[in-house]
DNA sequence: AATGAATGAGCGTTCATTCAT
DNA sequence: GATGAATGAACGCTCATTCAT
């Protein structure tokens, strides 16, 4: 049986949605263990407890199944850090913090990790739900006037790039406190801090 | 059958390289076509024009060949750009036109594009490979005091996220001046240019 | 289509069990006719008239069906002759009337005969469970005094071997009044019968 | 490369000769090693240093080159033990020391132990190539007046039929005297000496 | 709505065999 | 005669999908 990560909410919820539910949270589970490709059907069914004819009764493919449940995993890791960093700020500050505990959040629990990379260069949608997610962070930043830039989609899908490269290094790697911290750095020069500021507000902003 | 993007010199070739030859290119097209995963060994040894049986007596398994073949596309195209940049001086312009110019390529041959797509998160070596590129024209724009940064391989793999994202989002959208032009001042912030001459910068190396 | 050996009752079971059965029927035809190495998984299944992936749905590999195939054989064969020669009250008769049965039945209906001989050197279950057969039997001859020898299972496994023996030459060469009986004295010679007596008694236990 | 057991008269012949020979050595290793059904041409021809195509040049099919492999190994087997046991004069004991020497080769070097076993059920020739070596010493044993029994051809076999099994349940359970003895027993019972004296025998021909 | 047995196309892989060199 | 690249049928096995229950 998996974890309800995502649906504590299904109490409340009718028999067809609770056993799509189940059939979600299965995926994600699997999927973060045995990677993208591999995640069957079967199995996906079999850790939710159910039949694997089952599965077609909610979901027409696995592709279906599984940008779903991408949806849902991060969806639900951006409010959770957003709630963890409702008191910082400075909006530079907020992006980063913001960046190394998605990060960071995915070393100590590879299910998300994997999950991310994984979904990355599958699902067109992923994408754009991910990078959405600093989006207001880099407008408040844009408002504090600590950067010049114009904030658009492909600046965010930069950042996010580097996050998912730090992601996966660290995964191969194993946690790197000098990865973590280039990568913030990286992402503030990005945005047009001078390297040197960069430097200080990254140490300052992770490692107080 | 296969056009021979790498091996147009089978001819000189025994009979077992140029087999050899025909399998990696067939593997090239076809990972581009159908995406690392789906490229079925049948469906290789098929577009090669040779029996499936065939490709054991080359390769061991599926990965081995496609390791091979990522790394002749990507050999062949950095040598092919590191001529064409060659009269460039100032290190910094190679390294934005050179990714410049990788990224137009895949978008006019997205035979190149898909494949690079494809294996970047699957092989290891791949990463590196392409990574190392870029480090040559790196350390010159270091000797020439152009940047202030340390050249290490976290650096050169945040370069090469941007050119992935790049290619990724134009393979998708079409041909974009706009993200082209982007993408090299990201390159530039990211080397700790300030925003003002790095579109400066961008802007000129590009377009002229 | 297979005939239904051991499954007659299949009416009375249902579908994942009846399904069962037929394999296991499927695979003992199969294995006798073509020899245990060659009976393909494919043509098992043909054979049951079911698609080759259903075979995956009941055992996990061919060694697992083959050993259940041989087990339920013999198993049936074994209850059989055990009826047959209830009324036989010596133990040393039981013990030749018993084997005689086995290879009688054998030349007749070769298909048993081939799977006896073909999994004989395959399974290590298979010869314990054959051997076993007779140890009530050949205890019953040392309770009643009419061998001295210790009954253990390298004397099972012996008797076995002169029994498989039998079937061998018989198969290939036609049933053989001779063989049976000089294979039964052979087993009484083997119990410590001597040579004159064991003729006799041969001679009188399977021809009257 | 295959030691030479069987050819070092190699030089001496021809280079067709020579080569056909290599095969035959390099089968009786490789059978030994995978098993009959495992021993592909491929392996074979490779472990003689020569090409896949070569072996047909020479054979039919794997079945013809096997028959052969098996013939030369039983033959210089039985030369080698008929040396060894030119000096026992009593019929009986010449047997079942040459059947313990047998056995007692197979577990120390269980080359040959595998081949004869994976040979035995699948070669008809072989069967009677190994049965015929004992019957001379059976025939001298006869004149001796120390068995009365007719010597045949499937008195032959009975006995071969339980020098395998002793080969066979050593070769899984380790070399164990005990199995030694009885079988050597064994073979005397069957030949009609009675149980006491056939273990004294065994005793002293075995063990002194 | 849920089941799970059955399906069969497709996979990667092995290997006896052929044949041009 | 020897070679070894090429072959393609066959293998064991997986899995998304269907459908009767």
């Amino acid at each position: 049986m998996v974890d309800r990560y995502f649906s504590n909410k299904s109490l409340k919820l009718g028999k067809r949605e609770r056993t799509r539910s189940a059939l979600i949270d299965s995926a994600i589970k699997v999927i973060a263990e045995k990677g993208f490709e591999s995640a069957s059907i079967k199995e996906i069914t079999q850790a939710a407890g159910l039949a694997n004819g089952t599965f077609y009764n909610h979901f027409t493919d696995r592709e279906s199944l599984a940008s779903e449940a991408a949806g849902v995993a991060i969806f639900e890791i951006a409010l959770e850090i957003k709630e963890e960093v409702k008191d910082i700020e400075d909006g530079l500050d907020k992006v980063i913090v913001s960046s190394d505990k998605v990060v960071d959040r995915t070393i100590n629990a590879p299910t998300w990790g994997k999950i991310i990379i994984g979904a990355w260069h599958h699902l067109d949608d992923f994408q754009q739900d991910v990078a959405q997610i600093m989006r207001s962070d880099l407008n408040l930043a844009k408002r504090q006037g600590l950067t010049s830039l114009p904030i658009n989609k492909l600046l965010e899908y930069q950042i996010c790039s580097l996050i998912v490269l730090s992601i996966s290094l660290q995964l191969k790697n194993g946690r790197n406190k000098a990865t973590r911290l280039e990568t913030a750095e990286a992402i503030l020069r990005l945005l047009g801090i001078a390297p040197a500021e960069a430097k200080q507000r990254a140490q300052k902003a992770l490692f107080g």
